[in-house]
DNA sequence: CTAGATTGTCTAGCAGTGCTAGGATTCAGT
DNA sequence: ACTGAATCCTAGCACTGCTAGACAATCTAG
């Protein structure tokens, strides 16, 4: 059936175009400026077809991050690469989320601070959520005496709460550099 | 003027009144409980008295802010004193921390999520926040070699992560021992 | 090529939101 | 009791997410 196929395509490159169209909104203006109206009025359709793609507005914020994430991982992979030992691994690794953060915030948000239903640690985890989990995982592991599970939560804990409260405005906007580097050499350890 | 005095303290009972029912409508329904109308009926006047009050409804929320950062400042300082040593000062602060955070998710939310006008590392700064950062950098300074302020925003901020990471579902429900364990013993560094 | 069924899309509307203008009411001082 | 001021509420605006029902376009079958 090549009409199925036809407008199965078009389904989907009008949902990668509400996508596109939330995200661009969301970057510069933020996610309350991201109303079903102003995002119909941006894919030039009526808010009800939104509604025939995703459940709801929460639902096209979901989707943008996960979109994110897997952009994420790949910034990761970069990062850690091109670093020549396991502390520039880390460290690189460390600046490339900083660095994410910083410039996609509103994507940012979506991933790691808005209310989802993204599950996280469950069984039906996207590969995507455990991909990007693992990438800070192995920039981690070298520096693990015993529990490296609980050593990765808390280092990306530690880096969520720097790039939050930053954004928030509730660090200084200096010593940005000051604090990587102060994270980074308590995680290597003594050596 | 004994009638303006009682009716400026009428004013400010029924002031700390709006900010009682607006927090236990937060704790208990989430800050989206919190409307105008809602919040009204909960202190049985009308919306626009809140706006006699309080400039908006972020306004209100950031009085909520401002009185649980005086509560965990009260909270760091009873942490920390009946700590023996620096290492268990440190402890102390963190857990309580943890512990704020997981038993007042909203008061916390409105403190160090939510988008806020409070001002936090500028000259009117309100003395409440330099007091509970202050708290966080007595507790960390022992254990800096050379930047205590940078260390104690970094310290600060895997707190945050782990608090908000935590209650959104992103970090396993398991291992909060671990995990403070684990935040702690890097930080106090190699001693 | 046409009739009927299926899809797709839009208009209009509901219930709820923050916030405010204007009128009604209560109160204070004389 | 009267006047001016302080206080409070009703009603309403422009917005929100979301949906029912009408309408149009398209595909399927004879």
């Amino acid at each position: 059936m090549p009409t199925q196929t036809r407008r199965e395509r078009a389904r989907e490159e009008r949902r990668t175009l509400i996508l596109r169209a939330a995200r661009d909104l969301a970057e510069s203006e933020g996610w309350d400026a991201v109303t079903t109206r102003r995002l119909a009025e941006a894919v030039d359709y009526s808010q009800p077809v939104l509604y025939g793609h995703f459940k709801n507005m929460d639902a096209i914020a979901d989707a943008v991050a996960l979109e994110g994430i897997a952009e994420l991982t790949e910034v990761f992979r970069a990062a850690r690469s091109s670093a020549t030992d396991d502390t520039a691994g880390l460290r690189a690794l460390a600046y490339a989320y900083l660095e994410y953060a910083d410039q996609h915030p509103a994507v940012y948000e979506a991933m790691f601070v808005r209310r989802t239903d993204l599950q996280f640690g469950a069984a039906d985890t996207p590969p995507a959520l455990t991909d990007a989990f693992n990438q800070i995982r192995a920039a981690v592991e070298p520096f693990a005496t015993d529990d490296p599970e609980s050593l990765t939560e808390v280092f990306w804990s530690a880096l969520h709460g720097i790039a939050t409260l930053t954004h928030g405005r509730r660090l200084r906007p200096t010593h940005r550099q000051a604090r990587l580097q102060t994270l980074v050499s308590r995680f290597i350890g003594n050596k």
